[in-house]
DNA sequence: TTCGGTTAGTTCCTTCAAGGAACTTACGAG
DNA sequence: CTCGTAAGTTCCTTGAAGGAACTAACCGAA
């Protein structure tokens, strides 16, 4: 478990990469059009852009030379990383729901239903929460035993199995 | 969509604050054993402790009187973050692996296969992920129009619908 | 041709939070 | 009576975030 997680939260870890993702998967993918919407310093925005592109989860694409203008779209693996959000969106409905319900409701193409995210196995199709799961360690695990402080770690990369 | 992500993002937004879950998720609860194992400083970690025990996510507990000792347990609600975390492990075996696979494995109570989690569709039980859904107002929506800016905004509740 | 206006950033300065190391409290063991 | 441990506090230093203003590259209108 430990590392993914790590892995993950390297790329979108600061509070405000999950909005920025969110805004671009709304439509709202222009740099000053996400700056107005979040409030969000103009340095701060360069710098997760930045980051974001480079770890090839936003793409950079001009949509008009001369005047030179950008506009930053999801790749697959943003999209991906979307589903995330998906689920917090879950818990957040669940959990720190507001007076009037959801701010947002999605609606499933493939049922054309008001829906919400489950999660199952991918095995057996029932549901499969953190309440349903033994953690075993796994090839790629640092080291066998009870080794903590793996030298080489950067930012993130502590937490040992 | 807006708000609940910026909800989620209040509890354990900052980059320690997952980490921290998935220790006491694992069984790593004890304050110093928590802190070793994410080398993160005593402060912070006490300030985060005390902040999801505030939120609700975690419940200090008592484990012996005289020596006053602690530890940390998560609620329900907490507990279902988890599954958030299990859905960044995907993301983070997929896209980010290391050379020799994922570094921790699940295996599944109901079927006792390895396994990992899928999102499906409450309605209709079919895969639904950020690429299949229609983003529609809710009933919580801030404002019915293009309104951006609501006044009273804490942190994060900059996000309009 | 000059005067804005728009988009996408930089630059600079100030404030706030994170990190690190040492100190505290409350006990129990030898 | 000193040592060790668990769970924090306190203090200081460094690094990142926020804010406001400035730049660049063009377009369209007066």
């Amino acid at each position: 478990m430990a590392c993914s997680i790590a892995r993950t939260l390297d790329v979108i870890g600061e509070p405000w990469s999950p909005l920025i993702l969110r805004n671009v998967y709304v439509g709202i993918n222009r740099f000053d059009q996400i700056q107005q919407s979040l409030d969000i310093s103009r340095k701060v925005l360069t710098e997760r852009l930045k980051w974001l592109v480079e770890s090839g989860v936003l793409e950079r694409r001009e949509y008009s030379s001369r005047p030179p203008r950008h506009e930053y779209a999801l790749t697959a693996k943003g999209l991906e990383l979307c589903d995330l959000l998906l689920v917090m969106v879950r818990w957040g409905d669940r959990w720190t729901a507001g007076e009037a319900g959801p701010p947002v409701l999605y609606r499933h193409h493939a049922c054309g239903e008001i829906s919400h995210v489950e999660l199952r196995c991918a095995v057996c199709d029932r549901p499969m929460g953190a309440a349903d799961v033994d953690v075993l360690p796994g090839p790629g695990a640092g080291a066998p035993a009870g080794s903590h402080d793996l030298p080489g770690a950067d930012r993130y990369e502590h937490a040992g199995p």
